[in-house]
RNA sequence: GUGGGUGUAGCUCAGCUGGCAGAGCACUGGGUUGUGAUCCCAGGUGUCGCGGGUUCAAGUCCCGUCACUCACCCCA
């Protein structure tokens, strides 16, 4: 009989490191819900021209790792690889870009991009995302980043940093972009390398390699050319953080790899996860609402990853979510013990006590051996001798110390030990 | 898509120049009646990734293949 595997490049987690994955997840959302964002829950799979349109042909994210395919109907479908074009999809078709503004939103759940899988790097990805859209104010730039830096400060992270920059938008990037393309042009780039700048100079500027970073010393950079109103816009951003106290580094090479950004960027950075650093990023894009078939609307957002910062908090030593996952852990001895111990199982539960007991007719001392791996404080031992005599033994694992409680007075007597 | 590394027990791995497949951890049972963690004893599993080749003999050498992994590209 053969066996199953998972997919390629997707990760399976299991306790105790899924506990932590939801706890990170928790974490990542929460500051967003305080900043006054709505959860949304949207599907997995979109029309795979809302990816095209959106994100944009030209990025690598949907010329080569989309997970798209035909369903039954023969439309194209596409496993969502980010969220912000499934959101912006959804505010125009809802009408909430026709209520108060901005529309604040976030969402948390899988994402799918078909890449050779690497430390950090899977095929399904976990991503907490919000978005803020129909407001252009600087403040809210400055506001979707303190929501991320919350949440990674939150879960006792240090080893991160914020980079930021602008990208300018379409009043001053056009003119900056072909004077990036004029100093490329002189430079002796291999021919990816050069296919890569004719589709998207700026991607060139944060490339890894040192020969090629060599070059690009003397480039034209994005900051040095911004409009006077995107460079307003910037400085403000700038000085939001300042009084968010959130720290930042400008970065003026960073670049993104979604067409829609514009104006602010940003990426969190990470040095724990090997190759791939980026626990978070994200900016504005002012023309993506339009782009999609609504109102001209501004907005801005950012995706972080479950996953990545998970690998940060193990890099880091943090463990969230580790909590014990029994506080009492039932000893049946026989049959009829084992029978008021499940009834008693309900109650306690009921009564908010986390409860397991030895299933599978284990003896006494594998019993006490299984109570002792649960985590549990106490053992609840219950045998003939003790039915008869109407009480249950309560013994505190830690101690050893142990006493008889009236069957009738267990769920309270737990509860009190408890302090619960 | 392009490079490098690794595939041996459930997990982490050892196995030198070919000569009977191993350790630790984990798991299960026991160390006289109904008490765990420590300690002692016992126990089991292997198509040595898969297919071919060389050889008296292959986990070990050669070829192929698949998987995993790290890195490039790119990104969370």
């Amino acid at each position: 009989m053969t066996s199953f595997s998972a997919p390629k490049g997707v990760p399976d987690y299991f306790p105790p490191t899924s506990a932590s994955f939801l706890a990170v997840r928790e974490a990542l959302a929460e500051p967003a819900r305080l900043a006054g964002y709505g959860y949304v829950e949207l599907p997995v799979f979109e029309e795979t021209a809302l990816f095209a349109r959106g994100v944009g042909e030209s990025t690598d994210v949907v010329s080569k790792e989309m997970y798209s395919f035909n369903d039954r109907g023969e439309r194209s479908v596409t496993l969502r690889p980010e969220g912000t074009a499934g959101v912006m999809r959804a505010v125009i078709e809802h009408g909430l870009d026709r209520g108060q503004l901005p529309a604040k939103l976030y969402y948390a759940g899988p994402f799918f991009r078909y890449e050779r899988p690497q430390a950090g790097r899977y095929r399904q990805l976990q991503q907490v995302g919000v978005e803020a859209v129909g407001v252009d104010d600087p403040a809210l730039d400055a506001e979707v980043i303190a929501i991320a830096d919350a949440g990674f400060r939150s879960l006792g992270l240090t080893g991160y940093r914020l980079d930021i920059t602008s990208l300018g938008d379409g009043s001053d990037r056009p003119q900056y972009r072909e004077k990036l393309q004029a100093f490329l042009a002189k430079l002796p780039l291999d021919e990816a390398t050069r296919t890569r700048a004719n589709l998207n100079p700026l991607r060139v500027l944060d490339d890894k390699r040192p020969e090629v970073r060599a070059l690009m010393d003397d480039a034209p950079l994005m900051l040095d050319h911004l409009a006077a109103e995107t460079r307003a816009h910037y400085e403000q951003v700038k000085g939001y953080l300042d009084d968010l106290g959130v720290k930042f580094t400008e970065n003026p090479r960073m670049v993104r790899g979604l067409d829609y950004y514009t104006k602010t960027t940003f990426e969190f950075v990470h040095d724990g996860l090997g190759s791939q650093s980026g626990i978070g990023g994200g900016g504005r894009y002012d023309g993506l609402m339009e782009q999609l078939g609504g109102q001209p609307l501004s907005g801005v957002g950012f995706g972080l990853g479950v996953d990545r910062t998970l690998l940060a908090c193990q890099a880091e030593g943090l463990t969230p979510g580790d909590v014990t996952r029994c506080d009492v852990y039932g000893v049946p001895l026989g049959e009829t013990a084992k029978s008021r111990l499940v009834g008693l199982s309900g109650e306690l539960r009921a009564a908010g006590v986390r409860f397991d007991l030895a299933y599978g007719g284990r003896g006494m001392k594998g019993a006490m051996k299984a109570a002792d791996k649960s985590g549990a404080r106490y053992a609840l031992v219950l045998g003939e001798r003790d039915i008869e005599a109407g009480v249950a033994q309560l013994k505190e694992l830690a101690t050893g110390d142990q006493q008889a409680v009236p069957l009738t007075d267990v769920v309270t007597t737990v509860r009190k030990a408890l302090d619960r």
